[in-house]
DNA sequence: CAACGTTAAATTGTCGACAATTAAATAACA
DNA sequence: TGTTATTTAATTGTCGACAATTTAACGTTG
């Protein structure tokens, strides 16, 4: 597991809402609550057996994150995923991760990219296995991108990408079940991202992923119009 | 003011907890709650006149976007800016408002092109009246970049923009009382944008908006230094 | 007098109760 | 029967009280 929870020092020591919170947006990403459904406070509070306080604390944290939509006096609801907001984070990801590539072929270790080397060895065994799609897309392709971040050393910019950002993408994913149609081809440029950044050169660090992400974002911009065209 | 407060429909239907929310917000911008210190929740209770449920709430989702920080059990501090943050919000800036600028070059509409003209016309009258640098660094030129990231219709980009990180950005100025040393240069570069926005030419517009955020940093990098061999 | 353990104060975390507002269900009327 | 009032129910907002934990103060001991 991936996941991105800037990890507490001590065992058990966090909160009843912070608890809750994690539980909540995960429940959220994954789609055990759908988006657009109503938080109904008394409902959920049942649900993870705790009082209405530490809930509501939880929600105002996620609404900050804007995972969450209230309306003073009639309620929350999870935000609703829509065609054109998925677009919108493409061309977000495209800037600040290409940005990141950037600063990763400066900043990395050579330990790092070693690492992320045997990453993406592990993922063509995985992916030569059970033909691709399955394991690959799913978790691998984010921890890929999830590295690259980190290796930027850029703290602001990992805080908003695997913070906030990656949620969302992670959501869609489950939600539309979209794993990339065009693994072969994404795998390569993995790769020659990687080449990039061991020798150093950021600026084609930063055009390959820019690239990498832009394709990506075609690719499901036309699959989308067509089942869009199927049932207008 | 320019402020992005995501405008209420109805009059007073705001509840306690998102007021102070708001209250806080502006407190820590503007450094009347200084980086660093620390959040009493009965003071802050008192100091607002209200009970500390709606406080914490409020205290929840500014610690959603990241302006405080909490240890359990231990209480809250607003974040301290950091030199190193600084720069980093740079290279976040550079990215995220160059592909805005890109954006906005493709999906303003004429008027708003020439709404931003008259903006820069004013700033300039503004700045010859009063040798330029107090009005048009601090607020003037935030309300430019704004505007831009408003005419790249990317909601994403401008929540992350303008809701998260320009927050952060004023604070530094109202802290280190950072107005920009090359007023006139910057001015220029501002002409330049919207000249490029204008032809609708997407890459240039994009490259002059990173040209310009990229000397900005470089300028503050090379003034913090500066101020740091002063005393080590 | 420095270091440690103990006690006291303050602060945070959690809960349940009540008020205010909105959503629903029901009744009245054309 | 469809539409508008009115009442009822449910949900959200706010508060104060108590428990749990941490921080500060205090006294003890080497």
């Amino acid at each position: 597991m991936s996941d991105v929870q800037y990890a507490y020092e001590e065992g058990e020591t966090r909160t009843l809402a912070d608890r809750v919170f994690e539980q909540i947006q995960t429940a959220i990403v994954k789609g055990d609550i759908p988006p657009g459904s109503k938080i109904t406070e008394p409902g959920l509070a049942k649900e993870y057996g705790i009082s209405r306080g530490p809930l509501r604390e939880a929600i105002r944290r996620l609404e900050g994150r804007r995972l969450i939509k209230r309306i003073p006096h009639v309620g929350a609801r999870v935000v609703s995923l829509s065609f054109e907001e998925l677009l919108d984070i493409y061309d977000v990801r495209e800037a600040m991760e290409g940005m990141a590539c950037r600063l990763a072929a400066r900043n990395m270790t050579t330990e790092e990219i070693e690492s992320l080397r045997a990453l993406l060895a592990r993922h063509e065994e995985t992916s030569e296995l059970q033909e691709g799609v399955a394991y690959y897309q799913k978790e691998g392709d984010l921890d890929f991108h999830f590295r690259i971040v980190l290796g930027s050393k850029n703290e602001k910019l990992t805080e908003l990408l695997c913070g906030e950002l990656y949620h969302l993408v992670r959501m869609y994913r489950y939600q539309f079940s979209a794993s990339s149609s065009r693994p072969k081809r994404a795998f390569e440029e993995h790769h020659r991202i990687v080449d990039a950044i061991e020798q150093r050169d950021e600026e084609l660090a930063e055009m390959l992923m820019r690239r990498h992400i832009s394709a990506s974002r075609k690719n499901v911009e036309q699959r989308l119009r067509e089942s869009q065209a199927e049932q207008p």
